[in-house]
Formats: C-alpha cells, structure tokens, sequence
RNA sequence: GGAGGGGUGGCCGAGUGGUUGAAGGCGCACGCCUGGAAAGUGUGUAUGCGGGAAACCGUAUCGCGGGUUCGAAUCCCGCCCCCUCCGCCA
C-alpha cells in the first residue's frame, strides 16, 4: 500500500515504476483524490473546532450562571451542526475513494529488477546442478506414481472434482517426509520459528498481504452455515424467499502460509532487538486458479490444495535486501540437500507480485517435462505490506542505521519478505521424476531416508 | 448452546457528562546524586490526520459502529473480540 505523501513528493518515480509495471500514469488521479480529501478533512475540522470551543464557554457561562450567553452559544452550535451531517459524509467518501485507489496499486520494483512484459524476460542468475542423464525415455509424474498404484487423481475427482490428488502409502508418506525434512532443516540450520498459523483468516489479514482486495477471485471463501432460524430471518429480512437459505461467508482459506505468518506481526510495534523474525510453518494451501484453466491440467503441479513450506522474515528496512538474499539461500540448500538440479531466476517488473519489490524464482528440473519449473517464489516486499497491517518497530535508542538520521523515536515499519521453502507438492514431482527408474520404481533422496523409515526404494506392491 | 465477567496509553491501572489526551504506578529516555553502580531524585515520555520552514496549532482516537447532548472514556442501542464455569465436540 503507497502513502499518498510520498506520491505527492515522488510523482515521478512513482510513475517511471508503474510503467516498468506496463501500467498507466495515475498519480494525477490520486493526487486529485487527496486534495479532495484534504479539502473535505479542513472543512470539518473547521466545523469541529467551533463546535468544541463554543462547547467550552458554555460550560463557563453556566458555571458563572449566564444562562442566557449558554443557550445564545446553544444555538450557534445547533447552526454549526446543520451541515455537519453532510461535512461527514463528504469527508468519509473521499477517504474511501482515495484508499480504494491506492489499496488495488501494486508495489514499485527495485531499479535493479530487468524490465520485461512476461515471464520470458525473467533473468537466469545461477544454475546448480546437472540434469541426470537417462538411458530411458523419463516419465512424468503422474505416471509414475499411478503407476506405482499410490497416486490417484481419478479417486480424488470423484470426491472433489479436477485438480485434486489422492496420494496413498508411499507416496503420502513422502510428501510428509518432505514437509518434515525441509521444516527441520529451516528450524535446525536457518534459524527460523516454527509456526503453526490458522489456515482460515479474516477480510483484514489478506488484505494486509494484498491478497484483497484485488485477487478475491483467486481464493477460496469458508463459509459457515446459518443456523435455521439465522437463515429464515436473514432471508425474511432481505425480502428474499424463505426457501433459500443464505450462508455468510467468514473465512478465507490461505492460499499460503505467507498470509497467517507476515500478520502476525500486524497493528504490532516491535522492539529492533527482535528483528529480524524469521519463522517457517508447512501448511495447506488452498487455490481457487480462477485464470489458470487449462493450464497444467494433468498431475499435481496446479491444484486446488497442495501443501508448501513458507518462510517469512520481518526485518528492518536496512535489513531486508539482504536477508532476501539469505531467504533464497534457505530454500536453494533443500534442493542442493535432496539433489535436485535447479536454476535461479529474477523475475522481470511484468511478471511479479502485486506486493513485491524483486522476486527470485527457483524453477527445479523436471525430467519428464524436460523443463524447469517453479519450485519457490522468494520476495522482498518492503514496507508495502507493513502499511496495510500497520506493522511497526521501534528503533534500538540511540542506534542510528550507518549514522543516518533514522531514530526520532517513532516506530517505523518493518519489512516483509517471503518465500516458498519449497512447495512440498512440487518437490514430490521433482523427486519421482529425478530419481526414477526405468522399471518404474523411484529411488528415495539419501536425505529423506530417516523420514522414510529408512525406505530406500519406492516400488508397486 | 446456557450462565456470568471483561476490553482505557509500551504495560499495569484509576476514572459514570464539562480545560480528561486521560490520575497513579511500571517501563523507557535524559539530567542530578555517586569514584563507579544500585538506590534516591528531577524532567520528559501515545498515534493518525490537516496546517506550518519550524516552534507549534487544530482535529480525531479510551474494542468497533450508531444514538442522546451545546459537550461522551463516562448515558443508550447494535456488533466484534477476550476470559471463567457448565453442556456439546476433534
């Protein structure tokens, strides 16, 4: 979320970063809703302050017993309050108007992030790991595990429809044995704080993300049934017929982690000697994919639920591109950990975000499809999410960051960063179609075999 | 679901209609005291918004939203959240 007086100050870099975006010049628009605003705000202010200073003499005129100076004031007030009403509503419109605006305005990419319209302007950093060499043609995922007889997505439609998956013995194993192990790596080696979030949050925590309000329709809504009688009056209430009984919806499902973990530092000020906070926590997530029909339709690399380590760091800002860098790093050593050849892209201004300043791409080798995918998306938010959460720190005293004048001794906001650390699901792709074989078995990753109950080898049965 | 108790500043906690943005305490910051520290002591310590070069001024905020009133932390209504006991439930 932007502030409105940096825009007023910074027109112009705001605007050079939304065309690196591919998006339209707007600060004209917004600055015309702020001085709308601004207006509003003065002209009952001004009412106000009249009001409140009349109120004061006639307290003083009735205590020295001036009855008639009070009701002479009584009646200026009642004249004052007259078009109080419409002062009001003038004033919250035009706030809602403008925080409508900047509410659904993405953030600014870095100067160092490559300018580009789609995902095949992203830039390739690194590369780690060779591509196994097979002396068979190698199979996709799904075949693989269907044909082990351990993963059924028929079974899983009749239950829920596409883009569902029904894992079994083995293979369900596996995704828990890899959710374990990344988690024990993040907590024992990364240093991040297991947690385990609510996986349904409300209207405020994924708009302090920025899930909302621009993105309603790629999520999923949990709804709680009225009860008969809730429903039967709600229903008469609106004028609707009783037969149809109208369920409210009160949850959102996460479609990550990254929502329940940055929140919890949300209407917050911390103190600088906890930052940064870096925690992790596996969870489901849940995805409506309302634009992504007909894409990757077959397998588990799209799906409605899927599960996904994240990780989330709170820091300074002096911190945070750093620790961006760091945060990579984690979710890079559970691929270098499992084997599994990757490369690093960062992603171009057209195809991030809506809240994130630079994102890195892990995309890991994908044998079957002969291509990299994306295993985990790692971005550095800065202060934009931290606005809407209103998610603040309070300096150490007396520490000024490299000298600068940074501690007057109001809490400033944090930063945000977040990453995939990695996608379970996707990583079980990864490991079935990298340590296949050619009789159809897959070898388990060295790493995973205490997880595995020391299984080294997944084979029909 | 039933019965009850609560939501006030970073924290604790007073406050039932009129200089209350809010007593008191804790914490914190700075100063004094000290050889140094502790203790003691003095001063200062919320946030948003608007205006201003600044000092500062104005305004709003005592869970949220309405209402009563010239004036609401205080009275009335609705909602949300938290807690305790009982019941139900994984």
């Amino acid at each position: 979320m932007y502030d409105i007086k940096w825009i007023r100050e910074n027109a112009d870099a705001f605007e050079k970063g939304r065309k690196r975006r591919g998006l339209e010049p707007l600060s004209t628009q917004l600055l015309a809703l702020d001085d709308a605003r601004r207006a509003a705000i003065g002209e009952l202010q001004k009412a106000q302050e009249r009001r409140n200073a009349a109120s004061k003499e006639i307290g003083a005129a009735m205590k020295a017993g001036d009855a008639a100076k009070a009701e002479a004031l009584k009646a200026e007030v009642a004249l004052i309050k007259e078009n109080w009403p419409s002062l009001e509503e003038a004033e919250r419109y035009a706030i809602a108007e403008l925080d409508a605006a900047l509410a659904s305005i993405p953030n600014t990419p870095l100067a160092e992030v490559p300018d580009g319209a789609d995902e095949h302007d992203n830039v390739e950093v690194a590369r780690w790991g060779e591509p196994r060499t097979f002396d068979f043609t190698p199979k996709e995922h799904f075949d693989i595990g269907e044909g082990l007889g351990f993963m059924d997505f028929e079974a899983a439609a009749r239950l829920s429809g596409a883009r569902f998956v029904v894992n079994k013995g083995p293979l369900a194993r596996l995704e828990r044995a890899l959710a374990q192990f990344m988690l024990d790596l993040h907590t024992g080696e990364h240093g991040y704080m297991e947690v385990n979030p609510p996986l349904l949050v409300r209207d405020d925590a994924m708009f302090g993300t920025a899930q909302l309000p621009k993105f309603r329709e790629d999520q999923f809504g949990a709804v709680r049934q009225l009860t008969y009688d809730e429903a039967f009056d709600a229903a008469v209430e609106a004028g609707d017929d009783v037969s149809k009984f109208r369920p409210t919806m009160d949850y959102w499902l996460i479609p990550t982690a990254e929502v329940p973990l940055t929140n919890l530092v949300r209407e917050c000020i911390l103190d600088e000697s906890q930052l940064p906070l870096r925690m992790t926590a596996g969870t489901y997530c849940f995805r409506a994919e309302a634009g992504a029909a007909g894409k990757d339709t077959r397998g588990m690399i799209r799906q409605h639920q899927f599960y996904k380590v994240e990780l989330v760091s709170i820091t300074t800002p002096e911190q945070s591109l750093e620790e961006h860098e760091r945060m990579t790093g984690c979710a890079e050593k559970i691929l270098q950990a499992l084997d599994l050849p990757y490369r690093k892209v960062v992603l171009c201004t057209g195809d991030m975000g809506f809240a994130s300043q630079k994102t890195y791409d892990l995309e890991v080798w994908l044998p079957g499809q002969g291509k990299y995918r994306e295993i985990s998306s790692c971005s550095v938010c800065g202060d934009f999410q931290a606005r809407r959460m209103n998610a603040r720190f309070r300096a150490a005293s007396g520490a000024t960051a490299g000298g600068a004048a940074t501690n007057d001794g109001k809490p400033r906001f944090v930063h945000t960063l977040n990453g995939s650390g990695v996608a379970v699901g996707r990583a079980m792709v990864a490991v079935l179609e990298n340590y296949q074989e050619a009789d159809g078995s897959v070898t388990v990753p060295l790493a995973l075999r205490p997880y595995m109950g020391g299984l080294t080898k997944i084979e029909r049965t």
